[in-house]
DNA sequence: CTCCGTTATATATTTAAAAATATAACGATA
DNA sequence: TATCGTTATATTTTTAAATATATAACGGAG
């Protein structure tokens, strides 16, 4: 019979089961926190430079999650449009309102399973 | 109601839902994947250095995964020996082959959940 | 008491990732 | 038609991570 964790780890030590999730294919991730993120700022600034900007994180970086995202999608999830009054922008498209949602439903099932298993290491 | 997300998706695209998880402390990760294999490599060769060239790691990072889980456990999971007949070497605790073996379980249920998401991806 | 190969550690170098910068096209508006 | 800020893209620069290199201590065996 092998020793329980809890009496191996320190005691102070305030331990958990942590993880992250994500889509792939082929290999590849392509939708995760990150994307999600970026598209409800999208959704919310109607650009994808100024969702970018306040994420902290360059536009090509931004654009290349976007384009990652409407390359694994029938049709894409961000619809640029260039030039015009603004210079330009991007909305999200429904598609793209279903994978938020389901990334978040998705978020509440593996939370549920990192607590369950914090909780075993503490048995 | 939302679109589905096979709906969404491309059919061609053999969509997965994959992700990693580790135990942390204080936020900092100390047991994960890596680890488990390094130990179990340390266990097989009796030596840091082998374990880690086998898994084309540098010493040092070997050496630093190991400090870590050290730092984490009442007892120590790798002890060391240095100088002797063979330049020194290292053997693994009965706490190591507890975490690799309560991992090993870990990562049964995560397989699980992993799976069973995939799988509700494509309904 | 010399020789090994390993642990332990510091420092330097390399590599890869990310960010920053630069540039052109775009189209509504004034 | 000149202006604006955004998209899209290429190129350069910066940053961080990983690796490589160097060095000392160790202790059993010959």
């Amino acid at each position: 019979m092998n020793k329980k964790i809890k009496t191996i780890l320190k005691e102070d030590a305030r331990v958990k089961v942590s993880g992250s999730l994500w889509l792939e294919s082929d290999g590849k991730h392509f939708f995760g926190p990150g994307p999600v993120e970026l598209l409800e700022r999208i959704a919310e600034t109607g650009s994808i430079s100024e969702a970018a900007k306040q994420m902290q994180m360059s536009y090509k970086k931004a654009w290349e999650l976007v384009n990652a995202l409407n390359m694994q999608t029938k049709n894409p999830v961000v619809i640029p449009r260039t030039g015009g009054e603004k210079g330009g922008g991007s909305i999200i498209t429904e598609e793209a309102k279903a994978l938020i949602n389901y990334h978040r439903e998705m978020r509440k099932r593996f939370t549920k399973f990192l607590e369950e298993e914090t909780q075993r290491l503490k048995i």
